[in-house]
Order: C-alpha cells, then sequence, then structure tokens
DNA sequence: GTGTATTTGTTCGTATGTATT
DNA sequence: TAATACATACGAACAAATACA
C-alpha cells in the first residue's frame, strides 16, 4: 500500500495518513487481520515523525479501524464484527450530514441536483469497484 | 436567517458559521444582493468574538459567496455569475474528491453501493427541495 | 452645516490548543 | 519530554462611516 503525502496541502498529514489507510481498506486493498507497516518505517519511507504517524494509527484505533497492541504493530480490524451498533448508527448519521452539507454547497454554487447526484454515482462507482 | 454554535463540537466556530451561511445560500434562504448582519452584532447574537464571524465572512468571501465592501457590511454574491471557469471546475473536482472519500469511508465501515447512494439520494432530495 | 454619539471594520496584542519535529 | 510553529479565539483600542438633534 503506497501513501502520498503533500505537505503543501492544508489539511493535517496524520488526517492525510487516516484517510489514505481509510481508503485503502475501502478498496480492499488492506483486508482485516493485515498488519500495517510500523510507524517507525512508515515515518522513514514518508521522511516524517514517528509521532505524526503514530497520531494517525491512535485516530484510526479510536475510529474502529485498527488495532494496536503495543509491539505486535497495527492490525486491521474486521469494522462490523468489531464495532458496536451506536457506532454504525453514529456513522451512518453523519454520512447523511456531511452529503447534505456538500448538497447545499454544490447548490450554493449553482448547481442541480442532478449534477450533484451525477457526480455522487460516477465516484461511487469508483469506489465500489 | 438563524445561526447555531455548539462550542462542544470539534469544528472551528468559524467555520461553523461558514457551512451554515452557505447552507442558507444553497436553500435560498439568502439570496444574491442580501445583506448579513455585521460582524458585530452577528458576534454579539452568538455570544462569540468579531473576529471570529470576521473570519468567516474573509472565508466566504475568498471562495466567492460574498462581496465585503469596508464599513457597508458584507453582500451575498451571485456565485454563478462571480466565480471564474476554474474555480468551478476545482470546486467540481473537490466535490468529486470529497464524495469518492465518503464512499471509500462508508466502504470500509461495511457499507454497500446502493446504501451509499440510497443515503445520497435522500440528502440530495432534502438539499435540493 | 455642525457637533456628538453610535456603529462599523481593522489593528494591535494575548492566551490557548494543535501539529510536527 | 521539550520545543517549534501555526491555528483558533478573545479583548481593548482605533479611525472611518453613519445617524441625528
Amino acid at each position: 500500500m503506497i501513501i502520498r503525502i503533500d505537505q503543501m496541502d492544508q489539511m493535517p498529514v496524520y488526517q492525510q495518513i487516516r484517510n489514505q489507510i481509510v481508503a485503502a481498506i475501502g478498496q480492499g486493498e488492506l483486508c482485516p487481520a493485515d498488519r500495517l507497516p510500523s510507524v517507525r518505517s512508515l515515518a522513514s519511507d514518508l521522511g516524517i515523525n514517528i509521532h505524526t504517524v503514530n497520531k494517525a494509527y491512535a485516530v484510526l484505533r479510536d475510529e474502529g479501524y485498527l488495532f494496536m497492541r503495543g509491539r505486535s504493530g497495527a492490525i486491521v480490524a474486521d469494522f462490523k464484527q468489531t464495532a458496536t451498533p451506536e457506532r454504525i448508527a453514529i456513522n451512518s448519521d453523519e454520512l447523511a450530514e456531511k452529503l447534505q452539507q456538500l448538497a447545499l454547497e454544490h447548490r450554493a454554487q449553482g448547481g442541480t441536483k442532478e449534477s450533484f447526484l451525477e457526480i455522487a454515482h460516477t465516484q461511487a462507482k469508483y469506489a465500489f469497484a
């Protein structure tokens, strides 16, 4: 799995790492029980500090995507088995909220319902390919 | 137009204001040429500092949603007429990126393409009602 | 018109938290 | 742990614009 950091991006580096790992899990590039690189090696590969990678892993753990068991490394969790029903419901609500904000933003820019849904379909096709 | 601030939310206050104003424009609650409340009065209403409101307005101006002409107040812009073609193209790309990230995140949580698109349709229906 | 009070956005400095090394 | 740079939010004071007697 390849992670790319854009130092010019306004998004915090740890968040970029977090997003790309979540995306890799979504695409099946990372599967439950897979081991992630150690914070040291990943930090070395990316040319950043280990604390930054550690923060990304900690966020992913808190969100239920990973296990972190001391020195045995970070392991991809089986989200559906790990997450509580409450957590799943909250995630669904948050997704709806974000989609609504994006839709309203698109409309504020003069976009239409049809153009919004067309983009959504296109991206869903890629994401679930 | 009513704005609500959640101090417990992790999202910065100025961003909350920005999002709600964009949403109001999207819903037609705010129309081009409408005047927004002064930074002082809005800050007073919300119980926050004027700089926080000022930052939200400045962001909205930079994004092309508002005009700010000195002390004559902030005015809602006509985005389609104001924004450059490049800006519109960039916004479209960013929307696609965000939707793909959300779709992948949903999939990483065990969601399906169908459930994702169902939520998207539901929210689009509300946003474009 | 004139003078005063009010309203407005801006400039300065400060405190706190976050991100990263 | 310590140090840094940056982001967020606040407060006091300022000067331009406005309202009004």
